[in-house]
DNA sequence: AAAGCCGCCAACCGCTCCTCG
DNA sequence: GCGAGGAGCGGTTGGCGGCTT
């Protein structure tokens, strides 16, 4: 037996060559998929026109949540993901259809050097646009693109941690921002506010209006001067983490150590060389 | 004209986080 | 504090249409 025309295992394949060994060999396709659902009987693949109206027509007289009860209770053959997620990126009112515009891919672009492929947090700034929406454009249109001399690459998690000494500073500070609470950060971005208001007085809404000034200046909403000229002094802590990424948890926000001052230097330090 | 290849995008999957009892 | 269930997220896949050979 000459093992060296054995084909690789099937969980070695590429995605690309495995299409193609199913295209010329007529194969069924080599990597299948588990349902996501165990229950029989439950149906799967693109939504017809009839399913559409039934969930709409349901979330509309009822509401979102309990996604694991709609398909039931509309009358849908559908896991309660699968009715979450057309709803969510199809149904939801206000969603924007068509081409991607140059503002939006602008906005992609910062935002994505900011957050990193956090898609929901990205969407959220982006009316109307939904996280798969810019996911697929993403990874089918910008992933490709050639990047700027600081750009973070499409997937630093994996490709950039293996050679260190190509990040640059900026990226460092990048590949550490927080990881805010979603559902604060949703609900902050579903109001479209992108005014760095002062009239915050609860803790949390003080700390979300930081991070929305900050979002604003990385966005180019306002400028480095009008960032550097804002009050501070109302800021929590947390503001100062965010921006030097020593924010890694909610219990940071209360650590009395953090030397606000310095790391407020530090950025204006590296401020010129985050914005491209 | 047919086969192969490629890009786009809707949908699925597994994982993590959050809430509640 | 702990476990179960629900919700949300990001990565991945499959289907389809268009392009190339």
């Amino acid at each position: 037996m000459n093992m060296t025309q054995t084909p690789p295992p099937p969980h070695m394949y590429s995605r690309k060559q495995c299409r193609r060994d199913r295209d010329r060999l007529s194969l069924i396709p080599i990597m299948g998929r588990r349902p996501c659902c165990s229950k029989e009987g439950v149906k799967r693949g693109p939504w017809t026109a009839q399913e559409d109206k039934l969930l709409a027509d349901y979330i509309r007289a009822h509401g979102e949540g309990k996604w694991s009860s709609v398909s039931k209770q509309a009358g849908l053959k559908r896991c309660g993901k699968s009715c979450r997620l057309r709803w969510l990126n199809y149904l939801r009112p206000n969603i924007k259809r068509g081409n991607i515009t140059q503002d939006e891919e602008d906005l992609i672009i910062r935002l994505h050097k900011l957050l990193g492929n956090r898609w929901s947090l990205i969407a959220g700034r982006i009316p109307g646009r939904t996280d798969n929406e810019i996911k697929n454009y993403w990874n089918s249109n910008l992933c490709k693109k050639p990047l700027p001399n600081n750009f973070v690459p499409c997937r630093p998690s994996k490709e950039a941690s293996s050679d260190p000494q190509q990040l640059s500073k900026a990226e460092d500070k990048l590949s550490n921002l927080p990881k805010y609470n979603n559902q604060n950060a949703e609900s902050e971005c579903s109001e479209g506010s992108l005014s760095s208001s002062s009239s915050a007085t609860t803790r949390e809404e003080e700390d979300y209006s930081s991070l929305d000034l900050w979002m604003n200046f990385y966005t180019r909403e306002i400028s480095l001067s009008q960032f550097l000229d804002t009050d501070f002094s109302n800021m929590s802590n947390l503001f100062a983490e965010v921006i030097v990424g020593g924010y890694s948890s909610t219990k940071a926000i209360h650590d009395e150590e953090a030397d606000f001052g310095a790391q407020l230097a530090l950025f204006t330090d590296l401020a010129d060389e985050w914005i491209m």
